[in-house]
This record gives structure tokens, C-alpha cells and sequence, in this order.
RNA sequence: GGGGACGUAGUUCAGUUGGUUAGAACGCUGCCCUGUCACGGCAGAGGUCGCGAGUUCGAGUCUCGUCGUCCCCGCCA
């Protein structure tokens, strides 16, 4: 039978609890944890989110209550009132471990079925099960914490934020659909049948309009929405820090993102250094081969100057191509096995465009020079790995002609030649993370990644497409190089591809945090910028034209940045997914395995909206 | 769109070259137990081997298809 609430009040939480309170009279209210009867004297452990506390019953003092306390199970949800006691045997493994609560009253206040798993952190159920039954997975305390941890980190973001003049301003959520990028969630008008709305996948274009209108510093804590194939660290729907300033330099939106990431990392418990070090985009690939570098790792060294010209001869390495050394720290003698399989770490593609060494005791027999000077230029320590990238020399690579296309052509290729050795860096990092140990730990190595390219060529449709969006400013001193754009559109050897924009990412152990830009505030760049990505002024006036209207009306330079909450959670809580930081996370098939969306839909729906669906055949 | 891993009791898993009655641990139920805290002891219940075809005298095991979950590539301005 169950009991009623009453007027019953609780006057503790489960984790209050210390020697202090002995003697009081107290009400806790919770989950049934576990249950340990020992015949004639039963302990329960009592949770809330706040802890947990043992609760004694004992047949020689109260048989009644203890007879009562015999039929409750794992998840019951009861009140108890007893009298705090110092316990005889500490559990030193729980905050409240110095005392128990000595039951005088049991209200049962809810049972519950046999739950398919205990809601513990040392769980074994997998994550189909816990996610079909997420209210129990949300009991475990590991969750509870990623839970509240993210309220705090959100709370001190607001705060800080607050603190610097921003005002948090709602956007919509059903928009108008720009597709560029991603593909939208689209929302059906009922009102006007067959068309649609869009969920935003940033709020991009309103922040921008709330600088035209003047309120100076907006931020928001806001739902994007991009339908996209998801990975460990990406869901359909995802929130961010956006945020937008009037009249900024690099350097003030800077100083606002490290000082409110000092801010959520000092609620965490962690203390970082602020005054991010920073490197522009050409930088990070030439000394890492990747945009987002995690510093934690040595940069990999060019080491050209380590080869005679014959030596490279010998070796059919192509002299135009860079040649880089990767050092991956203690990681001692491989076997010939192990060193075999360095190759199953790079794809076909890679395989193709890239030469590696990695046997430099086989190397020095022949050449202990160049792997002296190897040595010598990349500070390896003797039980350090190195591994020299290089390409291939190929038929092509001799013809250099020096047409400006053929420069361009030549530059893309040795672009990719560091970005392969990058990716190679982070897998053999990855495959000897136990051995130097670099990632493990809470080190923290941010920085500050700047001018980026304004335009990357899109291979698939042949044209060039925003590297950030269309709404960040190039720099002044490229300006010049847009004057052809709407004609060099579909030219992959235009000088598009060496303009630089005022786009800048703040990155974190080798993950993007957050990306953002000073923005275009003149219409007539703006205009030439769509054209670059091959829009002529129709298509423009169709699908901004709103926008380009608003640019005409005194809007200020602005700029500003939007950064993941989510995986700044999830990097703060040591989580492995972002699945561990999101109260109702979708599957990777874009799922919620609890509600069961999406689902279909009634036929009168539809017809309301004026949607037929096509089966697949 | 492509590749890989997995799917057996409520849960996590084992299950030999295809062969009689599919096992273990935890959980669950009952009984015993006054200082446990992963309590302990004894007994017991519990199975559409994801689903559907096929091969075979015989399929948890082999083949094909399908559904679901996870990871990766493409994709994600």
C-alpha cells in the first residue's frame, strides 16, 4: 500500500548529512538504492541527486516499521524520518559515511518495477538500453553531475557574459532556409501549404541584424539544428555560445571568449592560463598539417635541409614537396610488425600522394648524416619515434612551368603532402597515446587559429564555396584579388584560393571549440563575395535579398563567435561522448530510441499541410 | 552513400568441426541471518538464440536478406 505525501516535509537532502547533525530530527525523500537485509536489521542507502544516506531499521526497536522496510525494493521512492546517529562503522567511501539515519517513520511514496538495469556508474548495460530507458541512465550519478555540471558551466558563461554589457537575445527558431552547408530541418506551414520553414543551423544572419539595430553585445545560449550524418561528437541538434559585438578587433572578441572559458573551466574546478598563443592557418598546416593543432604533441619539424640533393635522388623523393619529420615521444624499438602497420593508418588517397620513412636505423646504415641532422633539427631524444614524410617524385612534379596556375597547382599539392602527414601524426599519436602518455590527464593547450582561407575549391561542384560563410570579411589586403570573382567561380586555379579572411577558431587539444569571424559590413562586399561562390545578383536578391537591404541602412563593423556548450561539457567532464552531456541525445541514425522519433505521421496531418510522401520503392 | 564491430535469460556475456536437455555471473523470487555498506548462506524461477528465408537428416553455430546499436570515411559553410 502506498503512502500519501501529506504534509510531510523534507528537511535534508541526501548528501547533507554530517557527525555535526547527530541528534536531529530529520526528513530525507528519495530512490531506494540498495537494500541490505540482514534479518533482523535492514539498511538502506537513500538517494537523491544530492547523495546518498544510510537508513537503518531495526526489528528489536520498531518490528512494525522494520516488517514495513522488508518489502521495499530498488527504486521504491520513500520518505523517512528518523534521528541522525554517528555511526560505529564509518564507510569512508561516501560523504555521509560518518552517520546513518535511524528510521522512526517510512512513507512509501511510489514503487517501482524491476528496473532492467541498476541506475549505478559501474553499470554494464549498454547504451541501446540505457538510452530506450534514459529517466533511469539519468539517475546515475555520473550523469547527474555531466547534468549539473553543464547548468554551472552555462550559468558562469551568462554570468561573465552579463558582466562585459551583453544582453542574451532570443532568435527564432523557425527561420527562412538558406541552404549553404549543412541540410536543414524543415518545418511545414500549415498556413501556407508547401512551403517551409527551417530550423536554424546558426543564428547567423539574426545576430548580425541585432548589431544593425544597435543593441551592441548579444549572446545566446541557443539551439542549431544541421541534418547531418552524426558522430561521437556530433548530434542533429547541438547548443552553442553565440555571440556577437559592434565595432570589435580580433583581439576584443578574443579577450570575451578566453575570459568566459576561464570562467566555465574554473566552475569545473580547473585553472587555465589565458592569452591563448596564436597561429594563422598557414602556420597550422605547415607545422601540423591540420587546422586545429593539438599542442600537446611535438610540431612536426621540416627537415629538407637534412637531405643532400642525391639523397633525395636516391630515395625518389620529389625536392619541390615538403619533407617533414614527425616525432611521437617514447615510444622505444618497434618490432617490424608494428612498424608494418604504420601503413594501415592512412587511406588509399593518402597512401597514393605521400612517401614515409620510418625505419632510421635502416636509414642511418646508409645515410647517418641525414638522420644525424634529422635528429639534430627535430630534439629527438633516442627513444623518441620519427617519421619522415615526403612525396613521391612523380612525371607531373618535374613539369613545373611557372604560369600562375601552375604555381597554385604546385602549392595545393604540397598543401596536402602536410595535411597527410598531419593526419598521420594524430594516428600515430593515437596508437602510442599509452606509451608517451601526452593526452592523458586534464592538460589543457588552447589556441587561437587566424586567417583562415576566405574560399576552399569544392571538388564535387566544381566551384568555389566560403571556407567559414559567406558573411565573413575578407582582409583589406586582399580585396583586390575579388575583383574577377563571379568570372573565376568555377576556376580552381583562381587567385580566390589565396584570399584570407578575418575568421579565426579557438581550438582545444586539437578540437574546434568554437569559430567565428569579424563579419561584412558593406553591402557591396558582401555582394562581391556572393558572386565569388558563383551567385549571380538574381539569385542573391532571392535568397538575401532582405539581408543585403538591411547592410544598406548604417550597420556597424561587427564580428563575434559561436562556441559548442556541448563539447566544451564534454571535454570538462571527461566524458567520451557528447551522448554523456546531453540530457536526451539522438542516435547515430539521428533517433531517440525513448520518445521513438521521428515517427509518421496521420494522414489528416499531412493533408493539413499539403504533403504527399513518396514510399521507397 | 561506403566500410567495420556487435545482436543468446531482466542485464552483461560464454557456447567447440553443425549433433541429445543452451550455460555463468549479476539482477529477480522465497527462506535463514543484528552492523552491513558490491552484506552473506541455501533454494528457485527465468530463453521466439533480433527478425525472415535458405542449405542440411539436424542450425544459436553455415549462406542470403532485413532490422537495430556503436565506431570510422564521405558529409558537417
Amino acid at each position: 500500500m502506498l503512502d500519501f505525501l501529506g504534509d510531510l516535509k523534507r528537511t535534508h537532502r541526501c548528501g547533507d548529512l554530517r557527525a555535526t547533525d547527530a541528534g536531529k530530527t530529520v526528513t530525507l525523500m528519495g530512490w531506494v538504492n540498495r537494500r541490505r537485509d540482514l534479518g533482523n536489521l535492514i539498511f538502506v542507502d537513500l538517494r537523491d541527486r544530492a547523495g546518498i544516506t544510510q537508513i537503518v531499521f531495526d526489528q528489536e526497536s520498531n518490528p512494525g516499521l522494520h516488517e514495513r522496510a522488508s518489502q521495499l525494493r530498488n527504486e521504491f521512492v520513500v520518505a523517512v524520518t528518523g534521528t541522525v546517529k554517528v555511526r560505529q562503522s564509518v564507510n569512508p567511501n561516501i560523504p555521509t559515511g560518518e552517520v546513518e539515519l535511524v528510521a522512526a517513520e517510512l512513507s512509501l511514496l511510489n514503487e517501482s518495477k524491476v528496473p532492467p538495469f541498476l541506475p549505478t556508474d559501474d553499470t554494464t548495460a549498454n547504451e541501446e538500453l540505457r538510452l530506450k530507458y534514459r529517466y533511469l541512465d539519468l539517475r546515475r550519478p555520473s550523469l547527474q553531475f555531466n547534468v549539473q555540471l553543464r547548468h554551472r558551466v552555462a550559468l558562469a558563461i551568462r554570468q561573465y557574459l552579463n558582466s562585459l554589457g551583453f544582453y542574451e537575445i532570443e532568435t527564432p527558431f523557425m527561420t527562412r532556409s538558406t541552404p549553404e552547408g549543412a541540410r536543414d530541418y524543415l518545418v511545414p506551414s500549415r498556413v501556407h501549404p508547401g512551403e517551409f520553414y527551417a530550423l536554424p543551423q546558426s543564428p547567423q544572419i539574426f545576430k548580425q541584424i541585432l548589431m544593425i539595430s544597435g543593441f551592441d553585445r548579444y549572446f545566446q545560449v541557443v539551439r542549431c539544428f544541421r541534418d547531418e550524418d552524426l558522430r561521437a561528437d556530433r548530434q542533429p541538434e547541438f547548443t552553442q555560445i553565440d555571440l556577437e559585438m559592434a565595432f570589435p578587433q580580433e583581439d576584443t572578441v578574443f579577450e570575451v571568449v578566453e575570459g568566459f572559458l576561464r570562467a566555465a573551466f574554473t566552475e569545473a574546478g580547473f585553472e587555465i592560463e589565458t592569452n591563448f598563443p596564436r597561429m594563422t592557418y598557414d602556420e597550422a598546416i605547415r607545422q601540423y598539417g591540420i587546422d586545429k593543432p593539438d599542442l600537446r604533441l611535438p610540431a612536426m619539424t621540416d627537415v629538407k635541409a637534412a637531405f643532400a640533393a642525391e639523397t633525395l635522388e636516391t630515395l625518389a623523393i620529389d625536392a619541390s614537396m615538403p619533407v617533414v619529420a614527425i616525432r611521437i615521444p617514447k615510444v622505444g624499438e618497434l618490432s617490424r610488425k608494428e612498424r608494418d602497420e604504420h601503413k594501415t593508418l592512412l587511406s588509399e588517397k593518402q597512401s597514393k600522394a605521400i612517401k614515409f620513412f620510418d625505419d632510421f636505423k635502416r636509414l642511418e646504415k646508409s645515410w647517418p648524416d641525414t638522420v644525424a641532422k634529422i635528429r639534430e633539427l627535430t630534439k629527438a631524444e633516442a627513444d623518441d619515434l620519427l617519421v619522415v614524410v615526403t612525396a613521391p617524385k612523380s612525371d607531373a612534379a618535374t613539369d613545373t612551368t611557372s604560369s600562375p596556375a601552375a604555381v597554385r597547382a604546385h602549392n595545393r599539392r604540397a598543401v596536402a603532402v602536410l595535411t597527410h602527414a598531419g593526419a598521420l601524426r594524430l594516428a600515430l599519436a593515437q596508437r602510442y597515446a599509452e606509451r608517451h602518455k601526452l593526452l592523458d590527464g586534464k592538460v589543457f593547450k588552447f589556441l587561437w587559429v587566424t586567417d583562415f582561407p576566405m574560399f576552399e575549391w569544392d571538388e564535387q561542384d566544381g566551384r568555389w564555396n566560403a571556407a567559414h560563410h559567406p558573411f565573413t570579411s575578407p582582409h583589406e589586403r586582399d580585396m583586390e584579388k575579388l575583383a574577377n570573382g563571379f568570372a573565376e567561380a568555377r576556376d580552381p586555379n583562381s587567385a580566390l584560393g589565396e584570399i584570407r579572411s578575418r575568421a579565426y577558431d579557438v581550438v582545444l587539444n586539437g578540437t574546434e571549440l568554437g569559430s567565428g569571424s569579424i563579419r561584412i559590413h558593406r553591402q557591396d562586399v558582401q555582394q562581391q563575395i556572393f558572386a565569388a561562390i558563383g551567385m549571380d545578383e538574381e539569385e542573391q536578391q532571392r535568397r538575401f535579398g532582405f539581408f543585403l537591404e538591411a547592410l544598406q541602412y548604417g550597420t556597424p563593423p561587427h564580428g563575434g563567435i559561436a562556441l559548442g556548450l556541448d563539447r566544451i561539457v564534454m571535454i570538462l567532464a571527461g566524458a567520451p561522448s557528447l551522448r554523456e552531456v546531453i540530457p536526451f541525445p539522438k542516435t547515430a541514425a539521428a533517433t531517440d530510441l525513448m520518445t521513438d522519433a521521428p515517427t509518421p505521421v496521420t494522414e489528416a496531418q499531412l493533408t493539413e499541410l499539403g504533403i504527399a510522401v513518396k514510399k521507397h520503392s
